[in-house]
DNA sequence: TCCGATAAACTCGTGGCCCGAGCATAAAGG
DNA sequence: CCTTTATGCTCGGGCCACGAGTTTATCGGA
């Protein structure tokens, strides 16, 4: 999840052994309670197949090593009243920002995945070195207060990203700025993810994609964003540099994009899209031009037409998404929804006439995100946590504990 | 890998146990020997990190269960010489089918994946009950001439598949063919997989994507097929119905695809799209037609044109397709590579051209398949097998053996 | 041809983790 | 208060891998 560490301290061999075997059961637990906060020690027995005696035994092995509490749970019927499972107080934690256009939020997690946010600000101008210089003073705080209970630090950002660090990014305006600096300690492993795929598998793992084997998920902001999950896990490319399918060549050929190619599909569908329909310059910030593009065209037909027109050319690039990919779900972010609501017809229409004709009886149902502005700071926690919980991670956590 | 198991055979609970964990050691093992043929026990030993202890351990185990061999390893230097990991000539099989527009084959592998051709016919007609009761002759002889070693049928198919069956097919021909039929025994599992997705994965596994974590093929036979692979494991969506890149509306929307939806990719790059930029009717078979015209180009400077045509509107789409999903490494079967090769110049230029900026300094390599018209019969080996080689199928095929 | 060096296989005691069976415990219901 | 019910706890046993020590097979040089 998320690009693969920028400096992760595996140093050791891969060890695929069976001695990591001892983690197994250990992991199959804390993954219950990830999933679902609030399981009773008893409901994850039964599911995970385990008997009493292990789960007793698993669940003090557990506390022992501060990664789990329980609190008696409400009564609910009768026989001996079993208990809820949480994060322990003193466990590890996951250290998670979100990084964006006008502002970043810094949020720790523990180990059921859900970002508490502890700092935010806005950066008024958006020079990468000042603005990382905030964002690690704000981790280093972060980790002065928990110690060696911060096991990863896992950013989200606005940007195309690649070998643990920004490689472009239009909504910054940056170019290949290494977030390295944003460590506290060198040894802890930093995750950086692009914030819409990180966004994406968070409705994949919690959100209205939840349960879904393939799941896909595209946002509008300026361009089209996006990102296939399969099995909760986004699919980032080899640098993690995917999900870029505004840069699909849906469009006019003739049209050039900002981003070197031609013809992108970012460029039909958001707010430089409409403008130009309606003879309009490029508006500097097409995210609001097209909220009040949205908002006029309830009155002004023209500006109705060219909402049209980018919810259909959004319905068919989709469509060829779906044709391509056959997720089991969509959901939409960002300026996404909007548009297909305010162009119902136009979108569906390109939708359905985008579709392999034999996809037309069932197509995947395309919902709306539910995580709105917080999905990418669940989806960096979890690629943080996807670590932590790891047979390497908990035995290093050990480690550091009885050592 | 490929289709999620028509019928398997798995009424039992998920079992994510740690009872299960008794086979990691031989797993690891076996998944050595399947991914190396001819790796040597030290050898293994050394990579898993195993004592030599534990090497001797699991291997009798599995001597004894009839899943591996030992011989003797030609003598490479001093010290008490080692033994090669062969599958036991007892041992578990798995069958595999390629369905192909003219013919069919039938092959069977042992646990080091290596498909051995055992029949194979070309069908006169294609009328599908008649393709599919020769087939399944054939799967019964093997059944019967091997017993209770076969533990699986896979089957790869030039069509679209989903839910264990033909969804449709143009090159076939067929609509809806459910394959249930194939299997000689209703609780042996079937899996059925798009062959040009099983080819990917073969590629990614064997071939020339060997160890690249996210590698894309895609194939030109008629229109563009394809998948993206993800850690030796093709994305082929939530009903199996993935991998189908000649739908993304890379074209002309004007262009009505047979598909049912309109500009498809696939119009634009195989032999109907070099026939239409010369002014004739769509070629019965583009795929013989496309040939012929990569031959006459050398002559005939319009059909050189047209075929540069199709070459730049196919590195235009493979460009977008490097954007949106960041692979290591590209691989062109089928029609792809001698494309590319006879037209390098407008391929290349539209390639690049269509790259987003920062992806020019280090764009993937793009190589040719070196498993040629094997690809989607390793690939459907490898997806029976990767059902074999899990702790399900480990201990299903110990409890026949020694209950 | 013998002998040391070398590499790898074999043996056996140990420990971790989980399972099963039996016992103990905490509520709800009559 | 006793029964029912659901759950937690205890303890012996099995399985798998680890580690250290021993044995075996080959190579290279004297």
């Amino acid at each position: 999840m998320a690009s693969p560490a920028g400096r992760t301290p595996s140093g050791r061999p891969p060890s695929v052994r069976a001695r990591d075997a001892r983690w197994r059961g250990a992991l199959a637990v804390l993954e219950e309670m990830r999933r679902e906060p609030g399981v009773t020690r008893a409901g994850v027995a039964q599911r995970l197949g385990l008997t009493t005696g292990s789960a007793t035994e698993i669940t003090a092995r557990l506390r022992e090593l501060a990664l789990l509490a329980e609190t008696p749970a409400a009564a609910s019927g009768r026989g001996r009243p079993t208990t809820v499972l949480h994060p322990h107080p003193e466990g590890p934690l996951v250290v998670a920002v979100d990084l964006r256009q006008e502002d970043w939020r810094l949020a720790v997690a523990a180990l059921d995945g859900r970002p508490h946010v502890a700092e935010a600000a806005t950066h008024g101008d958006r020079e990468p070195g000042r603005v990382a210089a905030a964002i690690a003073a704000a981790v280093r705080r972060v980790h002065r207060r928990h110690g060696g209970r911060v096991r990863a630090v896992s950013v989200a950002v606005a940007a195309t990203v690649g070998h643990g660090g920004v490689v472009q990014s239009a909504v910054l305006g940056w170019d290949a700025v290494d977030l390295a600096a944003l460590l506290p300690d060198p040894r802890l492993p930093l995750f950086v993810g692009n914030d819409e795929a990180l966004a994406a598998a968070a409705e994949a793992r919690y959100g209205a994609a939840a349960g879904a084997g393939t799941a896909l998920h595209v946002t509008i902001e300026v361009g089209v964003g996006g990102t296939l999950v399969v099995d909760g896990r986004p699919v980032t490319g080899a640098t993690g540099a995917g999900g870029e399918f505004g840069h699909l060549p849906f469009g006019d050929p003739a049209l050039r994009c900002p981003c070197g190619a031609s013809g992108c599909w970012d460029l039909t569908v958001d707010g430089r899209a409409i403008a130009r329909h309606l003879g309009e310059p490029p508006p500097p910030d097409p995210r609001s031009y097209a909220q009040a593009a949205l908002a006029a065209a309830e009155r002004d037909a023209a500006v109705r037409s060219a909402v049209g027109r980018a919810a259909s050319a959004f319905g068919r690039g989709l469509a060829g998404l779906i044709n391509a990919f056959d997720p089991g779900v969509v959901t939409l972010g960002g300026f996404a929804e909007p548009l297909r609501t305010a162009a119902a017809p136009e979108f569906g229409a390109a939708l359905t006439g985008g579709l392999m004709r034999f996809r037309r009886p069932a197509p995947p149902p395309v919902v709306a995100a539910v995580l709105g502005g917080d999905g990418a700071l669940h989806g960096a926690a979890a690629a943080g946590l996807d670590h932590v919980l790891t047979e390497e991670g908990l035995s290093a956590w050990a480690a550091e504990r009885t050592g």
